[in-house]
RNA sequence: CGGGAUAUAGCGUAGUCCGGUUAUCGCGCCUGCUUUGGGAGCAGGAGGUCGCAAGUUCGAAUCUUGCUAUCCCGACCA
């Protein structure tokens, strides 16, 4: 027997961890901090990449491709940029190897130093800004609406499969514009965009709101995130789309010639995910059987399992087996049938919903007698026969009520992990013994902040948009405020 | 980069303190038979530079030194 998931009361880490690794996703890779996306796994995100594509068309979009290695310079050209980034960057110094001369295999061959190190993309701004300044002279040439799906790396300290590794996929969008409203316009478009995605597709409700100037995006004016809450209590960034001013436009010497032939500096957005939501949906619904896969997001939505004991058998049920699945895939649906002999059907049922797919037929001699099959649902882990008359509508029905119960139950949890905090005592008491979004009263300062992370390891995670005007006093030094903000502690 | 720990088969591990026959056990893998409506049972089998290097010793997974890697806690972060 397979090990069991461990309780995620015991040890979330660990629940997350086996999870990632037992429902096929991804694996550590031989290079530290780095992951293999594993074929299960990626075809989720090729489903997330699909629908996004759509998603970025709609409201204009193209998609573009710029390169992996930025020259140093660049990367200095916008001081606070600098200051995100310096200190997790990959360097490449050489470009070629040697055999030793000792013989001691390979080296690297240090005639082949490079003039200028190249940095391997921690994020594209500069190479994309100093790229666009060729193709900006007129503010006819405005906007440019340009989305990269690309891979980036970031040294950190300490990784995680999904949510933090040293490598990740993601798409970043960066867009042009004639006026700060435009751009800001955009902003606020794309962080709209982002939370529709979570919340119809991944079924994983959002709080949309404006980072603190601490967390803000390094060279951005302003960043507006989405931020979810997982059921350990912590809560997870989801996705950013950034103001960035006219800070790039100026760094790398971004000009047009207005309608009134004045030369003026472009005003920038850029915005982006990545493969973190894939961590953020095994976060939001899995349970300890495993995966739990919103339906409009499943590589399979549908597997269908044959229950049998002689050849016979089998060759009897995958007549109604693959009638089943062409009418499923006339829906659209994605079927799997599994008829492989070399697993028991039991140890299949576990497979899948290790997996998470969605819903599970189930089809043995007793099925065929009575014209039914069974029809189990991955979220509540219901079982059910139906007729195989109305099969195909009720399986497409199913889907769609376990899209939208998944929904549902997130939401309910985190309206349940929302509170209001007015003293000190409470807000540590919250984040202790609770967790989940304190709701609560800041001064506005950087300083009170950082204070209040040194002190709680929580941190602001946004200011919601749709805050109300609301007068009270700061939860650390009493100092007034006049709005609510939303703190937690985060991943 | 600071503090702590670990490294034994594909994975998880016992053995290390106190050196001594053929390195333990479970999962997984292979073969055969019986099984198949919730991770099958029995029998047999394959798989190891005990992280790397040097040293001590008649003898090292075990002791010593150096190196490397990984994990946890901080700092940092989508």
């Amino acid at each position: 027997m397979a090990n069991k998931l461990t309780s995620k009361n015991e040890n979330y880490s660990q629940w997350y961890n086996d999870l990632v690794l037992q429902a096929e996703l991804a694996e550590n890779s031989a290079v530290r901090g780095c992951m293999v996306i594993k074929p299960y796994g990626y075809s989720l995100w090729e489903n997330m990449q699909s629908v996004l594509n759509t998603m970025f068309k709609q409201t204009g979009h193209v998609n573009a491709y710029f390169p992996l290695f930025i020259p140093k310079s660049f990367f200095s050209r916008e001081a606070s940029h600098v200051d995100g980034f310096a200190k997790e960057c990959a360097v490449v110094t050489h470009y070629r190897l040697k055999n030793d001369p000792e013989g001691k295999g390979i080296v690297v061959d240090e005639e082949a130093k490079l003039e200028e190190e190249l940095i391997v993309r921690p994020t594209s701004e500069t190479i994309i800004w100093n790229t666009y300044k060729n193709w900006i002279q007129s503010y006819r040439d405005l906007p440019i609406l340009c989305n990269q799906w690309a891979n980036v790396v970031r040294w950190e300290m300490r990784t995680r499969l999904f949510l933090r590794t040293a490598e990740f996929l993601w798409q970043e969008g960066h867009t042009a514009h004639e006026t700060a409203e435009e751009a800001i316009e955009e902003t606020d478009r794309m962080i709209n965009v982002y939370a529709d995605f979570a919340e119809q597709y991944m079924a994983v409700p959002v709080i949309k709101g404006r980072k603190s100037e601490n967390e803000r995006f390094a060279g951005a004016l302003d960043t507006y995130c989405i931020e979810a809450l997982m059921q350990d209590g912590k809560a997870l960034q989801a996705g950013t789309s950034h103001f960035l001013g006219q800070n790039f436009a100026k760094a790398f010497d971004v000009k047009f010639l207005s309608k009134e032939n004045k030369q003026e500096y472009v005003w920038a957005t850029s915005w982006g995910v990545s493969t973190r939501l894939i961590g953020a949906l095994i976060m939001a619904h899995s349970d300890d059987n495993g995966l739990v896969l919103p339906p409009k997001l499943a590589p399979i939505q549908v597997v269908i399992v044959p229950v049998y004991k002689d050849t016979e058998t089998l060759e009897k049920i995958s007549l109604v087996a693959n009638a089943i699945k062409s009418q499923l895939e006339a829906k659209n649906i994605t079927v799997k049938y599994d008829d492989r002999d070399s697993q028991r059907s039991g140890w299949k049922f576990n497979e899948y919903e290790l997996k998470g797919v969605p819903v599970r037929i189930t089809i043995g001699p007793r099925d065929l007698e009575n014209n039914q099959a069974e029809v189990f649902r991955r979220d509540t882990l219901e079982k059910q026969s139906l007729s195989l008359d109305n099969l195909p509508g009720m399986v497409e029905n199913l889907l769609v009520d376990i899209q939208q119960n998944l929904y549902n139950k997130a939401l309910a949890f985190r309206q349940n992990n929302i509170r209001k905090a007015d003293t000190w005592e409470e807000f540590v008491d919250i984040l202790e013994n609770k967790g989940g979004f304190v709701y609560a009263h800041w001064d506005g300062t950087t300083e009170t902040e950082e204070l209040i992370k040194e002190k709680t390891k929580a941190t602001i995670r946004c200011i919601p948009f749709d805050n109300p005007y609301e007068e009270g006093s700061c939860i650390l030094t009493g100092k007034p405020s006049k709005e609510r903000v939303l703190f937690a502690k985060a991943y």
